[in-house]
DNA sequence: CAGCGAATTGACAGCGCTGTCATCCGTGTC
DNA sequence: GACACGGATGACAGCGCTGTCAATTCGCTG
């Protein structure tokens, strides 16, 4: 049968109570039992029962991770994300569940109550684009359930953000830095803060270099690699075409180049391009696309550690500022 | 405070145990009664506690996927499966549990008994290419966790599986028949059963139709976008290049028509490609990619199926035969 | 060296369910 | 009509931990 807290107990010559402290890191136990009890641990190769905890100490040691698989950016990014968190649970004996949740629907809280219900997870990760949608925060206050975000829009949360407005600005600096002033940009899903951010930055980056807006170069996109293509062939289409494209992501930016090609058009000499987020197929293209980098699996794991810190007494949490990085490639050039 | 079993007993006047009976469809109950507390559960919102349950019982209701996150195939594959997975684990009031267990390194061993213990998972789903690996299906049997697998190599596991051998020679058929002899085939990563399979099936039907084999015309691939621009440059480069190109998956479908961008051949007039696993960005490309559908997401839901009858004592849990389908694009044309 | 507060440890009940086994009841049998 | 039998129901203990609170020990003060 499997080793109890008891016999470990028993090992190390205390009381049960005493090795569930050491199991809980909690405070007022000496050194010297604390080592006692580790080593007893160790050497029985003690796992504490997760239900038995959960039951007797009214926490579930889970995680929920939330996305709304509705609309999902790209499944790969949340994939990383996921990867990230898990990681950051596992670290600290926590268990992750992931959780589709639609936010359309008037079902909507239903179904989020049943899942805490259901599952009781101390504490839920939310990734976008659900990190801001008032009557899932609300509730989830209500209920006392803490949770922490990857890229929110407020800044009210905890978790992980990265400046995405200033990384568009500085990769749209970079295109003007190469002679470019016909810069296009392909938006992603309105209302998505990726959406905006990238947006903003296009244009600090534009009106910082003079260059007066031309509403025909900014087309609407849904982040993915199709509607990349038909966002390019409206751009394709103007009579004064576009010397660079900036799309939202790098999705789209494939779909771009994509189109570049249906038009003869060659990339970098004739079309510079350029996405946001440095997926795996960032590199794979040629030319590999230049793009702003994005860490998701590493912006996973922050989030899910403050969120840890926060179940775990180990202060409040943050908002984790992430560093950006442009990987400047092949698929951007100086205007010709 | 949340709702116990208790007060569900006293609303139905019965006692506690037989609202047990009741929770978990056992029998010997009378249908009155059955009714009556059902009613009752209803009426209060009553919702198990899972630890509660899971200790007692002793069965956690959790189900774990397992993958290796070493070389997966693409990770929108996983995603889908896991999907589907998700959806029959909650259709039964299962949680699923995501956990990623590299196959390489000799502590594999370690970590999967560490994995069992620390989370008692009642049952496992194994995803390609973990399905077949005898050390792990050995040490789940030891440890008694039923499994099952999503596409197994070998037909002794419980599950879901595709017969891709006829799927492959299904689509080579469809070159075939468009006047096609020059086929090639980029192959996926060694020793996963998909790899070996789709070629099977294209050297089926070329044989089938007395076409000898070219070893020139089957090159190695690795699953990736990538990796099919670069078989890709490898068959264009030969004296007599092929006229058509079966990829083993999609991404590798993907790079060899942008590779024929490169080389300025057109397709489908100049080459026609196929590939396999009908991703979103089959139907996304143009022009649109002629492959096999690949239900991933439903064979995630299948194989988790199978693995809940048999947990659950419904039956012993099947291997299911999943049908195939051609989805003839674009891509693909008669011979010029 | 008595006296006190803080640090350390332990006894015990109970978290919310289910397994085991006893009990009860209605039906069929000869 | 006595008895056996199987279906339906309930009593009770206990799954493996942790919360609460009491007991003990320790170090220090005056």
């Amino acid at each position: 049968m499997r080793v109890r807290l008891e016999e470990v107990a028993r090992a190390a010559s205390v009381s049960p109570k005493t090795v569930s402290r050491v199991l809980n890191d909690e405070a007022n136990v000496s050194e010297e039992t604390r080592k006692r009890v580790r080593a007893a641990m160790e050497e029985l190769d003690y796992r504490p029962h997760p239900s038995a905890r959960s039951l007797a100490g009214n926490r579930s040691f889970v995680v929920a991770m939330l996305y709304d698989n509705n609309d999902n950016p790209a499944s790969t990014y949340l994939a990383e994300i996921q990867d990230g968190v898990l990681e950051a649970c596992d670290a600290h004996r926590y268990s992750m569940m992931v959780r589709p949740l639609r936010m359309r629907g008037d079902d909507f809280i239903r179904r989020l109550d049943a899942l805490i219900s259901d599952h009781h997870p101390d504490g839920v990760v939310l990734t976008p684009p659900i990190t801001d949608y008032a009557p899932l925060l609300k509730r989830l206050r209500e209920r006392n359930v803490p949770y922490a975000s990857v890229s929110p829009q407020s800044d009210t949360s905890i978790g992980v953000r990265m400046d995405e407005q200033a990384a568009a600005r500085a990769i749209v600096e970079h295109l003007l830095g190469l002679g470019h002033r016909r810069i296009a940009h392909v938006l992603g899903i309105a209302d998505h803060g990726a959406s905006r951010w990238r947006l903003a930055g296009y244009r600090e980056a534009m009106a910082a270099a003079g260059v007066p807006e031309d509403p025909a170069l900014v087309v609407q996109g849904a982040f993915t690699f199709g509607s990349g293509v038909t966002a390019a062939r409206e751009l394709f289409a103007l009579k004064q075409r576009p010397t660079a494209v900036f799309a939202a992501n790098d999705d789209m930016a494939t779909g771009v180049m994509w189109a570049a090609g249906e038009y003869g058009l060659k990339v970098p000499q004739d079309l510079s391009v350029c996405g946001f987020d440095d997926t795996p197929l960032a590199r794979q293209l040629w030319p590999a696309l230049t793009t702003v980098q994005q860490p998701s699996r590493e912006m996973g794991r922050i989030a899910a550690q403050q969120l840890l810190n926060l179940l775990r007494g180990r202060g409040t949490g943050e908002l984790v500022q992430m560093p950006f990085s442009l990987q400047i490639r092949g698929s951007t050039a100086r205007v010709s």
